[in-house]
RNA sequence: GCCCCCAUCGUCUAGCGGCCUAGGACACCGCCCUUUCAAGGCGGCGGCACGGGUUCGAAUCCCGUUGGGGGCACCA
């Protein structure tokens, strides 16, 4: 099906192929920053297709614009592919491959299309060709078609007439008129071939049967819908994915948005929310059921289903699956995952005795802080809206009374408790919920935690009393 | 300027001519539970952009309008 010329040389890659029928995609990532939750989808969409299908999934790195490319965002690439479960474990994954170790195969391609007379070479600078055709915008005119030129950059010779037509699986059949579409470049000046022949060199000798990318790609489509046949090779499936937008709905931008899935790991999402959330992203289970596992939604994901239209990137619902999954995390296993976003001077032991208190109250990992931190602190962090907020009125009564009493009852949550109803019933019948306020500021320095007679009895006495102490002499000023 | 894509609650989606009195999820708002905050339970608010067709019947099909977006490099 491909020429020969064109294909030679990736023997590699096409004897793994296995069974021509095999659905075969790729992720094509170049490594020019951080990897982001864009790409991350586009991968996902991939993956979920290569393992429903047992086809493979091929991860190839564009690196071929030096310029840009440094090897940490390649390395940031696979890592984040790996945090999401798209790794070398499974037999469905292929690669990496590095688009700058097929540079031969495609000068090859290049010179096959210049010898086929679908390309020809072009020597015009972009100001030869603004001042011919008096504007930046109406693309090549076509100057060097039949100069005959031995040398300079090389253009593929497009259609005049009719349309090229892709037949996309999400929008359908797209046309796109001819004359709109210039004779683009291929290769500079300097021989090096460009990326949209680049990329289809090595989608057809990597045997890539569906190509499913990010909208934006729509219109190297057209062009690659003719530089398939061209190079003697029967196109792909393809698939535009619809671009997924922040809050002004315009393009996820590495400068404005935060997009870069090491920032949401390191915050404390897990892998497992932000996969069920980025699959929600242009798809749906087709069931009134959101939160689903990976391996459930692989046999249901239909690239016929993909949404068309543009989707928002909405934090907080990913905050909110996240909520969800942390919940669902064994007891052990939460209290492992909250270690990295502790002070490693905190004693394990201790927090082990509040974890299950904190684990339905945080909704990202990294807000186990806040939660925990009065049991290790010398002093609580004192919030000073919250302190002004639960220190006011019976507020120093309340406190000394219960101090009166801290010496004496019985440490346990439910002894603590009866204890401060007993003061609140002292001071005029206060119900708990106002007695508690300034004991819980006084002891964790916040007005909002964990239950406070169990984190009063995990302080311990002693730590306890003091604070209660500090907070007195505090209110006395 | 040219080419292309898109349009269901605020957001993500289900719906693919009658099952729709448009379903779910997030967010928001109540109530319950309750020592705060969560979690959980129950309930509520809220949408087919607009205008024409086609059809016995349209969120679903067609056309237009409006409104969004993407792309137009000797970048990838």
């Amino acid at each position: 099906m491909t020429e020969p010329d064109a294909v030679s040389g990736v023997g590699g890659a096409a004897t793994r192929a296995g069974r021509a029928t095999d659905i075969r995609v790729r992720f094509a990532p170049s490594p020019t920053g951080m990897f982001h939750v864009g790409g991350a989808r586009t991968a996902l969409f991939n993956w979920a297709l290569a393992e429903q299908s047992g086809g493979r999934f091929v991860l190839r790195i564009e690196d071929t614009d030096a310029t840009r490319n440094r090897p940490e965002w390649t390395e940031g690439i696979i890592s984040a592919l790996d945090w999401i479960g798209i790794n070398g474990t499974n037999p469905v994954f292929e690669g990496p491959y590095f688009q700058s170790a097929f540079e031969p195969q495609h000068r090859e391609a290049v010179e096959l299309l210049l010898a086929k007379g679908m390309a020809y070479y072009c020597d015009c600078t972009r100001d030869d060709l603004v001042a011919r055709t008096g504007s930046e915008h109406k693309g090549y005119d076509g100057h060097c078609r039949d100069r005959g030129l031995t040398s300079g950059a090389v253009r593929f010779r497009t259609p005049d007439e009719g349309v090229t037509v892709v037949e996309d699986v999400i929008r359908g059949r797209v046309e796109f008129p001819n004359n709109a579409q210039e004779d683009f470049v291929v290769a500079r000046t300097d021989g090096s071939p460009l990326y949209v022949v680049a990329n289809a060199v090595d989608d057809i000798t990597q045997n890539i049967t569906h190509v499913v990318r990010g909208e934006e790609h729509l219109g190297n489509a057209a062009k690659q819908m003719l530089l398939w046949p061209a190079l003697g090779a029967q196109p792909p499936v393809w698939a535009h994915l619809p671009v997924i937008v922040n809050e002004q709905r315009k393009k996820l931008s590495k400068r404005r948005d935060k997009v870069a899935l090491e920032s949401y790991r390191d915050e404390g999402y897990l892998a497992e929310a932000m996969v069920n959330y980025l699959m929600l992203l242009g798809w749906g289970t087709g069931e009134d059921r959101e939160i689903m596992p990976w391996a459930e939604m692989v046999p249901r994901f239909r690239l016929e289903d993909v949404n068309s239209a543009s989707a928002f990137f909405d934090e907080k619902k990913l905050r909110a699956f996240n909520g969800e999954y942390i919940r669902a995390l064994p007891l052990e296993t939460f209290e492992e995952r909250c270690l990295p976003y502790l002070d490693p001077s905190w004693d394990a032991e201790l927090f082990s005795k509040v974890a299950s208190l904190a684990q339905t109250r945080v909704a990202v990992l990294s807000e186990i802080r806040q939660n925990v931190d009065f049991l290790f602190l010398e002093q609580p962090v004192f919030d000073q809206a919250s302190w002004d907020k639960a220190m006011k009125a019976n507020a120093p009564e309340v406190i000394e009374g219960y101090l009166a009493r801290l010496d004496t009852v019985n440490w346990d949550p439910e002894s603590l408790k009866e204890a401060l109803e007993e003061v609140g019933a002292a001071l005029g019948g206060l119900k708990l919920s106002k007695t508690q306020a300034p004991i819980r500021v006084a002891v964790t320095g916040r007005t909002v935690g964990l239950p406070l007679f169990e984190s009063i009895e995990v302080l311990g006495r002693e730590r306890a009393q003091e604070r209660l102490r500090a907070a007195l002499e505090r209110l006395r000023g």
